[in-house]
DNA sequence: CAGAAATTTTGAACGAGTTCAAAAAAGTAC
DNA sequence: GTACTTTTTTGAACTCGTTCAAAATTTCTG
């Protein structure tokens, strides 16, 4: 995790062609054999390029990986949409689109690890903490967005403009549960969704109190601070 | 981050010393050309022993990097004592904690992202999550029993036993807000660190009340759900 | 279509973490 | 003190991510 280097932008039809069989190849080796074996020497030579060649589209390893993670998104996001379709409440669509999540993982869960490791990397767009601006992490967080758009549940516009940000933190606490989890079928996975999505619905309810306006707007506030951190520099 | 292999115990006066000197020369490094300029092969050279003598010592890069926290921890606890024998509130001794806790770590600020790497692999004893006996996890959770042993707060049994845990989590979390905070002096952490605190403060309170009791058992259930995973391979 | 410009592709090399078999040194027992 | 066992130490080798200059190919321009 040395470079920086950004995944070249492809010119040619030609480069889109190779480009888009490198990262297929690399996605297909990721879930068959983990991330340790997959390495790039492996996957140039599976996809019939030199070694040399991956790197011009893909700067790193990472951002091989970026690529999955925004492939496994699209997945998921696809297979919301029927429940998104059908349920109405808040709590059933985010119910519903937990679950899928960890169905969508499962089958990348033996090297899921890594995917938080690079996670943690003050650089990766998938960090918290870090620039919002990329891609990868706009596009998981538009699920959320629309998720909290489409339900009819009543909740004050500085609250609602706020819970895709805190709901896609809760999916990734949710995702970094799973990672551990040694349960069969990852069952405690899956009871701990139904609790915490139970909890937070209540705690949206009660946070859309009228009453609560107050303290909601300070810890609303404190948020933001903590979000975004890229902006300045300067400040004292 | 290949291997696993465990850092040798020495059996030997003479291999105690090599061991120390090692890690000496790497902590030395570490502080002084940050985590990427810091090689294996440079800290062999420096301490004046052959590459494959440190791996005997320290089984990979990341036991060094462990060994490094657990260095910054003793200081950390050192420069605690005292605020810990004067205060008594709790909110004054977590206060004075928490800003000692990012003096202590400051003057390795740019190389403390890696930290947080290696803390989100699932077998580093850093991870929340991953198994608790791990002694670097251990110790550094230590200091928040004392912080909370030593308080004179009405705090009931069950949230009293949890509370070390809750707030060692807290102080990852401040952690990671330090790694990416760009403020001058770092003053948007130790703000940050103002106002949680004293949220905290309030919400312990509050939890403390009687009539919070169901709640509050139902939720420190939930927590110690999410804790320690590594127990049962079988549980469905 | 020829030549120039841009893009794609290659292959070799480098740096760093890690492994390992064997040499050197230290400790132990008689 | 010698023969053994254990521990320490070495140095070479291996793997893998990454870089880069240059060759091959494609696209563009007149």
């Amino acid at each position: 995790m040395k470079s920086a280097r950004k995944s070249t932008a492809t010119k040619t039809a030609k480069g889109e062609q190779t480009k888009a069989l490198i990262l297929n190849t690399a996605l297909e080796m990721l879930h068959e054999r983990g991330y340790e074996n997959t390495t790039m020497r492996a996957i140039a030579e599976k996809a019939g390029v030199s070694l040399g060649n991956a790197y011009h589209y893909f700067g790193s390893k990472d951002h091989l990986i970026q690529a999955f993670y925004h492939r496994v998104n699209e997945d998921h996001l696809r297979a919301s949409q029927p429940a998104l379709q059908k349920e109405s409440s808040l709590k059933a669509r985010l119910l519903s689109v937990m679950r899928l999540k960890i169905d969508t993982l499962e089958p990348y869960h033996e090297f899921a690890g890594v995917l938080f490791q690079t996670a943690a990397d003050p650089h990766s767009p998938l960090n918290p903490f870090a620039h919002a601006a990329a891609p990868v992490r706009r596009d998981s967080i538009k699920l959320f967005e629309d998720l909290v758009a489409g339900s009819k549940a009543r909740i004050p516009d500085d609250l609602r403009s706020e819970l895709p940000h805190l709901l896609w933190l809760y999916h990734m606490g949710m995702i970094l549960f799973w990672i551990h989890d040694p349960s069969r079928k990852r069952a405690r996975t899956y009871r701990l969704i139904d609790q915490t999505v139970d909890l937070l619905d209540k705690l949206i309810s009660l946070a859309s109190n009228p009453l609560m306006r107050p303290v909601r707007k300070k810890a609303l506030k404190m948020l933001l601070d903590l979000r975004d951190l890229e902006a300045g520099e300067a400040e004292d």
